[in-house]
RNA sequence: UGGGCUAUCGCCAAGUGGUAAGGCACAGGACUUUGACUCCUGCAUUACGCUGGUUCGAAUCCAGCUAGCCCAG
């Protein structure tokens, strides 16, 4: 069986090589090069795809005795990821570019590369796991509770599932994770975890928004609830929903964005109760068994990547919509970001959150 | 230029004789493969509009000055 390995430089998809290679694969690794590191100023450290991080992939497949190779996909990053983070931040709404990485690079692009180089499966360093039942493949949390990524996974299908091994899903916890990089002899067995927007080289998302579109942000009102002009806000891809740092504005006490508004160009300040409800519309979404459930679904359900599943009632509005409603209101469900949902520790797939 | 009120950190605001609360904002850190949220730490060191006075001791009492606001003009 043979086997590409997604590398990202880090220890977590080194271990993953590790593992693979130790099963008896046939292994190639392989790191995408996502964007022109050279282009934002980016040397190395947090990033997924710097020339150090290339460097590192390329002495651990050393290390394990498999080729290697550099894809470059700067195009196809470029198109559906940077492009679609940019346009939805001026529309309003707030991207999680890390979901569609995954989606149209990992499981478009580099599932392509793996069935060329006539490979079986592809590998990556995520934390979840893949199993098969007897009503096809599910995908499950890791073992490690606390990395578990099935968040921006949920856009897998029946036949990426199929050919795609997550061997860190198996991994008790981080550290055994290093440990085992440490075995290997892997020189980034202490690198520090990934973080933040790999293509944005400090906090500053919204320069890259304004570089790439060219586009200066307009400033605009910051209204109160009841529609009154309470000062000047930078543009509205300064701000998403919830925000509460960065308003250069004091009250008596705290005030969060509840609504953008692009057309109006304004951006409505609250009270933190003001951020809670309990219904919500998602479109694009994935069902992983493959299936569109024809009746409402009780689950748990995640509006973003840190928050703890909550559970809600799904509805099937169309092939690819769902109606979600809460048990409990939710604080600052923010259109962009994706629901996830859950059945026990599988995860059951999910969509992107919209105006509603 | 008659009367009244107010002047404390960038903003709001406690404090009414005993040696400057708190909130907001801001900065740094933690958390984190998204943006946020959250949490932790820091943030007026003889300084409380200015100048004097009373007092062992004042932001707190007194006087004058200055500024702003309000009501009469």
């Amino acid at each position: 069986m043979r086997a590409l390995i997604a590398m990202s430089g880090g220890v977590d998809s080194s271990v993953a090589a590790k593992q693979i290679k130790e099963a008896g694969y046939e292994c190639i690794g392989c790191t995408m090069k996502l964007y022109e590191n050279e282009d934002l100023g980016i040397s190395s450290g947090k990033t997924c795809c710097s020339l150090d991080d290339i460097a590192d992939a390329r002495a651990v497949c050393a290390k394990l005795g498999m080729p290697y190779y550099v894809f470059n996909f700067t195009e196809n990053f470029r198109e559906k990821v940077i492009d679609k983070f940019v346009r939805c931040y001026q529309e309003g709404i707030t991207p999680n570019p890390c979901i569609d990485c995954n989606r149209y690079l990992k499981w478009d692009q580099l599932y392509n590369r793996m069935k060329e180089l006539d490979c079986d499966y592809l590998v990556t360093g995520h934390y979840a796991r893949v199993e098969k039942t007897e009503n096809g493949y599910i995908l499950k949390k890791a073992k490690n509770l606390a990395k578990d990524q099935t968040y921006v996974l949920y856009n897998l299908t029946q036949e990426e599932l199929a050919h795609l091994l997550l061997p860190c899903g198996e991994l008790e916890d981080k550290e055994e994770t290093r440990t085992l990089a440490r075995e290997g002899g892997f020189r980034n067995s202490e690198k520090p975890d990934s973080q933040d927007i790999c293509f944005v080289p400090d906090v500053d998302y919204a320069s890259v928004v304004e570089r790439y579109s060219g586009k200066k942000s307009v400033p605009g009102n910051f209204i109160d609830t009841e529609g009154h002009v309470i000062a000047e806000h930078k543009g509205i891809i300064h701000y998403t929903i919830g925000q509460r740092k960065g308003l250069g504005l004091s009250f008596t006490e705290p005030h969060y964005v509840t609504k953008i508004d692009p057309v109006a160009n304004t951006v409505t300040l609250g009270l933190s109760a003001d951020l809670f409800s309990t219904d919500a519309d998602a479109n694009d979404m994935n069902w992983i068994s493959g299936i569109v459930p024809d009746h409402p679904v009780r689950c748990k359900a995640k509006i973003r990547y840190r928050h703890a599943e909550q559970w809600a009632t799904v509805i099937p509005t169309g092939e690819k919509t769902v109606h979600v409603t809460f048990d409990e209101p939710q604080r600052a469900i923010t259109p962009g970001q994706s629901l996830v949902l859950y059945d026990g520790d599988i995860c059951l797939g999910g969509g992107v959150l919209i105006r509603s």
